[in-house]
DNA sequence: CGACATCTTGACTGCGTTCAAACATGGTGG
DNA sequence: CCACCATGTTTGAACGCAGTCAAGATGTCG
């Protein structure tokens, strides 16, 4: 089970994320109903939203967001990251369950206490209409990915969006003079979910790019972006292939003489 | 251009789709502020959600919304049909356009005005709220579709997702004794594009659905579904999931009939 | 050190992409 | 009214990517 500790010692985190913008008084209030809930990776955060008793906010570790379909299989819909909300309730009738992918803290909210306080607070109201909107724009960035037909194309576009969305998240993401190191908080089967196909195609279409010298895998859950460009290349064009004969070409070129 | 139209003859429309629930004096601001525009097939509504001055709400007809890439292609992410709000405004940094997909009729209030209305009336902020967290609901739900590796898969979720959504829309949806005739409201261009595929490989899986008499393709974009029940388990036989709500559709479905 | 889980690699098959051409459909002008 | 072209859809053939099953490699923990 998750272990709770008392109130808002972290409030400075919350401050800082997705309610940045809300007047003191109504931080206040938040922090006195404040309540920090630890999770180990693997443990089942919340099954429905709907049924789920406190509105979270991530303070640290990652997050799977999992749809629950009729015959009862799950599947991955979005990651949850620090300063993300959950529980927002608003999602109308679906049907989510939320664990933790690595260990995780985050700060919960009891939720009649929250939704009272949102009426009363046009700014928080104003913060979670925000978030929302946030967590949209990310679905629709998933759906681009994922409509790439090629599998090196979806992986590419992965890290660039791991890139893009989590730059400020130091544990996931570290700068190298080499390039970016990407820390993949996902397993291989979550990710092959995540982007529709398998984990050996994602190993294979990992270490394709690996070979091409875009990136470069330190560990399998570590992976070194040489060449952001050549990344987006492979994301948006799938012609990869014709460029990376190409450089497989003069590279032999150059060996030869 | 866009044909103009004044004030809220159809605000009567404009009451029973995205804000149904609010009080009469917002309504009647509303509809004050009200302009009803009419767009042709292949017209674009709005480059970029932000620079675009007014919020809409489609009256009828279906729109495409699509994100621009950095190499200028665009890429379609869903779909607006009557009912639904555009220009939320809220989606962050996206850089969406809107274009008509068939001939369109969508209400316009001002952004400053509908803006400066939202902060007076939380029960309008709400339904802006709802509007969002239902658009984000159904990009999850094409999430789960994409992510079925196999085509015809897709497509019957497509299918699906469209009795499910559309069902109160009789110029998409007709109930005949045979089954449910579904008008495919975009080109199959853009079909193979929201699905993340070829439009070969879309008619292809149609016309192999239909020779098992799953559906009866009466003209390219007019589709009839013999067999929901069969459509479902393409759905989700090929391995990967079908849509939870889908389940409870088909469900509402047989009920209604 | 061995048992387990995760990741990787290999070989094979099939689906879907690709390129190409035939087929409908609708609009235009002779 | 029909020939004609433009657009969109369907069909055909060939190749290649990725899914599948199976075995090997790597790492982790008792």
């Amino acid at each position: 089970m998750a272990i709770e500790t008392h109130k808002g010692i972290r409030l400075g985190l919350v401050g800082s994320t997705a309610f940045s913008q809300i007047c003191p008084e109504t931080r206040d209030a938040l922090d006195a109903m404040c309540r920090v809930k630890s999770y180990r990776a693997g443990q089942t955060v919340a099954h429905t939203q709907e049924k789920s008793e406190f509105i979270g906010c991530v303070l640290s570790g990652v997050l799977r967001m999992q749809k629950t379909l009729a015959d009862g299989r799950e599947h991955i819909v979005g990651l949850l990251v620090e300063g993300d909300m959950l529980g927002g309730g608003f999602d109308g009738p679906a049907d989510f369950s939320i664990e933790s992918a690595t260990d995780a803290e985050l700060c919960a909210f009891p939720r009649t206490e929250f939704e009272a306080l949102v009426t009363l607070s046009p700014d928080l109201e104003r913060a979670v209409l925000l978030n929302i909107a946030n967590e949209l724009d990310r679905a629709r960035d998933w759906l681009i990915i994922l409509s790439n037909q090629r599998i090196a194309g979806r992986i590419a576009g992965f890290l660039l969006l791991m890139c893009s969305r989590f730059r400020d998240i130091d544990h996931i993401l570290q700068r190298r003079p080499e390039g970016i190191e990407v820390k993949i908080p996902i397993s291989r089967i979550d990710l092959a979910h995540l982007l529709g196909t398998r984990p050996e195609s994602i190993s294979r279409s990992l270490h394709s790019l690996s070979d091409q010298g875009v990136i470069d895998i330190r560990e399998p859950d570590r992976i070194l972006i040489r060449d952001t460009k050549a990344l987006a290349y492979a994301a948006d064009e799938d012609e990869i292939e014709a460029v990376a004969t190409l450089q497989d070409l003069l590279k032999n070129i150059r060996l030869e003489r």
